[in-house]
DNA sequence: ATTCAGTATGTTTTTAAATGAATACTGATA
DNA sequence: TATCAGTATTCATTTAAAAACATACTGAAT
């Protein structure tokens, strides 16, 4: 006899750095939007998400991690862009490693929930 | 050698239903306080939130959960008040039990993370 | 030295979420 | 039947985060 409704454990998974999150889904993303597109303005539209924030958000990462997961080209043909540094493409693949172990745990110890 | 900074794997759990979000460690900590306080009015001043928010809270637990986790009682003597069911009691242990095994885990897979 | 697109940064506006305030309802008890 | 404290519900206010806007700055290329 089935449940009459189906219940299932979400989860999030994020870095913590000394003064607080450091790295989540978000920025994961952002990181992949400026690696596609080469610059913050479009991986920012591409998300639409306001430049400001996304700049912020690069800012934040870059000064927390030992070292910058992304290099900012200022100035010359284009205006410059922005691309990810060995760090960054790093930080990706560690990332989606994490998460997924983490969510398959989840979902592979928590059947049949029952409230 | 370490590494000049420390980077740790954070996790948040929550029961997802059908209709969204279900029950989280926010909701977990109201019926922890109507438990402990016998209603709804004393369990959100202890948690410094809006009685009003507070009471949203427990109408959508009721509502999603198969069977109501708070029992609120109106009128009488005091007024009434609220008092967890079985359900509600089960709904805490479950849920922490849940959310130790992941936590744990998260941990023990994730040691010397580098950014 | 002008152009150009992107970075850098401050200021204002929007917006959604939470809070606060106000009011009616409930029912055991005295 | 008057009281009382908590539940139930609406409406206005506050607040904090995000977005929008505005304006310099940068430096290769022409």
């Amino acid at each position: 006899m089935a449940d009459s409704k189906k219940y299932s454990v979400e989860v999030r998974v994020w870095i913590e750095e000394a003064e607080g999150a450091f790295l989540g889904i978000g920025k994961i993303w952002l990181l992949e939007n400026i690696k596609k597109t080469g610059s913050i303005t479009n991986a920012a539209k591409e998300m639409k998400m306001a430049y400001r924030q996304a700049w912020q958000l690069v800012e934040e990462m870059n000064q927390r991690a030992e070292s910058p997961l992304v290099e900012k080209l200022l100035g010359g043909k284009g205006g410059g862009g922005a691309k990810l540094t060995e760090a960054g493409e790093r930080a990706i693949a560690v990332f989606y490693e994490v998460e997924k172990r983490i969510k398959e745990f989840a979902q592979k110890e928590t059947q049949n929930l029952k409230f």
